[in-house]
DNA sequence: CGCGTGTCAAGAGCACTGCTCACATTGCGG
DNA sequence: CCGCAATGTGAGCAGTGCTCTTGACACGCG
């Protein structure tokens, strides 16, 4: 078996040799091909010949770098997630750094997930719409699709610190519903939040993890239903409905966001 | 030009001449088989060929019932709609019936879509999914597309009705902010649950279609990220998850679920 | 009743897809 | 400097959507 592994991680920090050089700019532009043609056609369209056509090459030889078609696409997806997390994490640490109360820095956040999909409606269906039946995602996925989920847990975690989290919704024993690691993980970043008596800290980062799960799925739902046109001819002003349905969705886990104030 | 129409709608009374009959029996057994496929197999995977050998025809033989793949889907497009609007409609009507209150005949509505889309997940990517990209919805798909949304209108509106809104969220001017006709239809369905004042009818019922759409994104992201594996190795018990996300996201648009009542 | 008409299924064919494999070429490293 | 690994090529297989010609059948009118 040759030691040059199709699908490698982009970790080599210097290509040495120029065969090496070739290869890692080989790469490249197979993913940049990859990525323009996914972005005006689709992934379902993406076409393995389509992408060698433009690269000028046979179609078997992009069988050299790519294991398969699943595969450069399962790059492009990680390459999304990292792209929607970037965004919102960037949005979500502005805000920490301006001081801005952690419901605007929700909406900020929002807003850069929003930017996102919008700018690559593509890469939003690769990760967040339907996926491929037949496939199923490799765990080099998870890490990046994590990011969006810690930045919103950030948010909430920040609200549940400083005391502004005022919840309308149920209050409900959270701490059964969340996966023992993932609740372990949640407690350990709160864990200067929690209450310092300790025995509800658990509780109490179970209903952040549930809290950013009910933003999210506002998030998604909404960034969906304008992408996929389910709010066409029904709304006027996407943007602004959009902050509104955030906002809204917000005030239910207890952060209450000013539409007019300032938003990071 | 022959008469006869492939995909002409399924109006016909009663089919008189055998050959119409078993005309209208072959197109039946068609949409089953394609059912079947995509129930099984996802839109995306959904071959023309496939469906043909299953029927045991060849395949340009499909094409004398219907104009191309796309127009195949979008029959069962408008099922899936079908579906789910009736699904819908019917817990609301259950839960109008039952005189339940309106928070709870949401969790009602909410429940049926997910029990829906869980039983047909590729009739629900089918239709909140990422679409097919060279596909463009015909006109025959938006009345059915309406009926989840006029659901959740409902619901809104006997709640504002029956005075137990109590919106947590900030009060925005929803006037501008709904599609004129959009606004008029709303304001027509709920006349009667207006301000007898009239002057801001209208902005009541835009209220009530902003609310809903809250609601609507609310669901189709709970039930895109449960569906869609965001969901896993993150929360356990997911059913409960949804409701209280449900029971949260309605209390920023002012339904005050109880998990604890009943449920229509 | 017979025959034209039109509806129908079949099959070949085109252009495309993902993917594999034998072969030729190239260039790096021992 | 030579051998071998890495690379690119093109043919080929099995599948796809869709079109078009061909032949068979049944309907209904005269």
């Amino acid at each position: 078996m040759p030691d040059t592994d199709p699908n490698r991680p982009p970790d080599a920090v210097a290509p040495r040799t120029p065969r090496e050089r070739a290869r890692a700019e080989f790469t490249a532009d197979l993913l940049a091909a990859a990525r323009a043609r996914v972005r005006d056609e689709g992934a379902a369209q993406l076409s393995l010949r389509a992408v060698a056509r433009d690269l000028g090459v046979a179609s078997s030889a992009v069988y050299r770098y790519v294991d398969s078609r699943d595969a450069l696409l399962t790059l492009l997806i990680i390459e999304a997630y990292d792209a929607a997390g970037t965004a919102c994490e960037e949005a979500a640490e502005r805000g920490r750094r301006a001081g801005a109360a952690p419901a605007q820095t929700w909406l900020a956040v929002a807003r850069a997930f929003r930017a996102w999909a919008l700018a690559d409606r593509h890469g939003f269906g690769l990760v967040y719409g339907t996926p491929v039946p037949g496939y199923l995602a490799p765990q080099d996925t998870v890490r990046p699709a994590t990011r969006v989920w810690g930045a919103l847990g950030g948010v909430v975690a920040a609200a549940m610190a400083d005391g502004s989290l005022r919840p309308g919704g149920p209050d409900v024993a959270a701490r059964d519903l969340v996966e023992p690691q993932v609740l372990e993980f949640a407690a350990g970043i709160g864990a200067g939040a929690a209450a310092p008596g300790g025995s509800d800290a658990l509780e109490s980062a179970a209903g952040g993890v549930v809290g950013s799960e009910v933003l999210f799925a506002a998030l998604l739902g909404a960034v969906s239903m304008e992408l996929y046109g389910h709010l066409h001819n029904v709304m006027t002003d996407t943007a602004r409905v959009f902050d509104v349905a955030m906002a809204t969705a917000a005030a239910g886990v207890g952060l209450h966001v000013s539409l007019d104030g300032p938003v990071p």
